[in-house]
DNA sequence: AATGAATGAGGATTCATTCAT
DNA sequence: TATGAATGAATCCTCATTCAT
């Protein structure tokens, strides 16, 4: 009985719930969602795993919760890498101020490819409001800072674009990891097409993007 | 002991095959792919399990078979209706084609979204390759038919602008099909910018994206 | 449908169940009895499946039959090696002549090891009758010969000694092929005891065997 | 939902361990390997499935470990029974020895039967290790302690002798136990010689083996 | 708060055998 | 007689979750 030192002040809880997310991470990273056990975590956590579900109700509110803290520190690596700069940005810079936010979190990408199929179900009200609220306050204000960068962007259209990088984010990182047998059809030379780079892909398309918006603007305004 | 008449010709075969196909269809409208069992296609198809067995060598690959049909199927309309067209199309038309296209297929959508986390795995290569060579195939032939209709296509963007295309709609479909606790959480007031129709987003996201490959080839030329 | 050349007389159906049984032996020389599908053997017998059935009536009474005739063959070389001897044997000798008998015959022993765990059961009266005749009948022959060869046998003796050097088949046989992991196990330098060689163990405890009889014999004259 | 008060300590875990043996041994008297399921066993042991698998890791690892506890508890009576002799055995009261030690334990010489084609499959290295290092053990003392008793027997040959009457068992029990069709046929007249009845085929034929060793012996010295 | 023993639902798959053709 | 499509029984094991301690 290995009892670890009790959390019992409120600020212990939170550091021991932090721990149990970094586990997560760390072990999402090295294997897939399905494949990771509560057990596995709990191990690896140096906890039992009843302990696990006094921090969390389920398995998918852990990734939700590991989701959410990912996804906040990615807005805030965002947000501040916007409010350095001074003025309207180039379609191409901030393209490149997107890559260097998703260059160090594949699992955050990966988390949000299995968000609605998985995470988000067997969760609780309380934890899905969380995460929904979130969001939506990240993408509200993040949204706004957009939208004072570009120029061709309308009040709303900045949010509504977050959307949409999101919609994406969930495609490429789909098409970018093919399982093993398709990999190897993938591998012919034909099947080049196919062969997607989730950084590239996302960068690209996100810029046709922007630039679309920019047009319509444009069109708009004439 | 169900009786039914065998498939002994080929052609037979290929009925039966579809027609297992078809009852996978039906019961996939009704329910979720991990709810569906293969006792339960069996039953409404008026076969023994082991028969289904003999069409397909998994679950996986009656649904990439089926996505496969669907695919092919989808293709032959969008494909018939850029031929009915005689010259040029502007944007606007172009995404009012793709939107009726879409329309009656959202088992389509809905396939398409678990394509790579569940129908690629558990599937013989030749299964695999067979998916990925139509897919190739076809999303060449469409994509050049594309290039014809939007001058500002540069050979090999029809095809690119598909898959891209594609991982919208995974992207979309996860968005618009929230589960239980996450819908009622939507369905306050103020979470309105989560609340996704797959249909509209779909083309709202599509339209943008043609204009900013309108946009840059405009640029380019300059 | 290949249908091939049908056996109508009755020595074509004698020779296609012996193309049945040979096919069988072959491929029971690859791979294990529970690994051997119907299935396959029919492939490699360039028959139906359903054909199979009408030769034998399962998949054991194939094997079974294929015992009896294995048996048969090693009763012939057992008695022809026996009947080219003029006088009494040496027990030495007589080891000499058994491991003759047995050594190109390793599926026969093999067989023997599953017999009546498996191809016994699953089997009409008629195949079990036949086959427990045939050893019934040569076991009382090759016992009468070995009888006339070996002094110290007593009548009778003769047929029981080959039903305890069949029980040492079965034995000895299970002993000498390890599963996988008790390989692994038995290959430590301190297993030596369990690496068992089945023609040596085989023939060592036959040897003892009858120089117990004949000790026993020489106690029973004085 | 069954109460069950909970195997904490590790006094309790072993006990709850045993507990499962036992019954999984008294089902097997009542039927065969193959019959016995692992819910079958659950439901007697008042246990859920999955608590089996706390304690076993496969159907064959229960079977296993129930071998080898029935193998080390006659390897018990043996040598109790062995060391209850002043001084040299003849070989007739040895054989009785031995008969005393079978008479009590019908499942074991049934488990060792099925042990080579059926337990030592999908079982882990651990579970082999500790079978056959108990194995080796026992086989070692006790193969030692008939070299005391035996004076015939060289240094090594008590162990052997083990081994061979292991390979007689497995041979001997295949023998006697006759599926339904089979032991129809054997009740014919003419068929006695394959009526075996284990413990007197066992017993005779571990005494000529005896007898062997000792003329084998008589003959090393002269 | 922490532990970890106990729970039990849940489903794909194989293959010997049958029988319509 | 030959074919091969159709049948369907049969079962192990995992792992998220619970709850007695």
């Amino acid at each position: 009985m290995r009892v670890r030192s009790r959390a019992v002040s409120g600020e212990q809880k939170v550091k021991r719930r932090n721990a149990i997310l970094q586990t997560a991470l760390t072990d999402f990273a090295d294997m897939a969602y399905d494949e990771l056990t509560m057990d596995h975590i709990a191990a690896d956590a140096g906890l039992a795993k009843g302990t696990l579900y006094l921090y969390f109700r389920s398995k998918e509110e852990v990734f939700l919760a590991l989701c959410e803290r990912e996804l906040s520190q990615w807005f805030d690596d965002l947000d501040t890498a916007l409010q350095t700069r001074r003025a309207e940005m180039s379609v191409n810079s901030l393209v490149a101020l997107f890559a260097d936010s998703f260059a160090g979190r594949p699992q955050l990408l990966r988390l949000l490819a299995i968000l609605h199929t998985g995470l988000e179900h067997n969760v609780h009200y309380a934890a899905a409001l969380s995460f929904k609220t979130l969001l939506k306050t990240r993408t509200a204000t993040t949204g706004a800072l957009l939208e004072s960068y570009l120029r061709f962007l309308v009040p709303g259209q900045g949010a509504v674009l977050l959307i949409k990088i999101y919609a994406l984010i969930i495609g490429f990182e789909h098409l970018s990891e093919p399982s093993g047998v398709v990999r190897e059809v993938l591998s012919q030379p034909d099947m080049e097409l196919f062969r997607v780079n989730l950084q590239s892909a996302l960068l690209d398309t996100l810029k046709i993007l922007l630039m679309g918006l920019a047009y319509e603007a444009k069109y708009r305004q004439a």
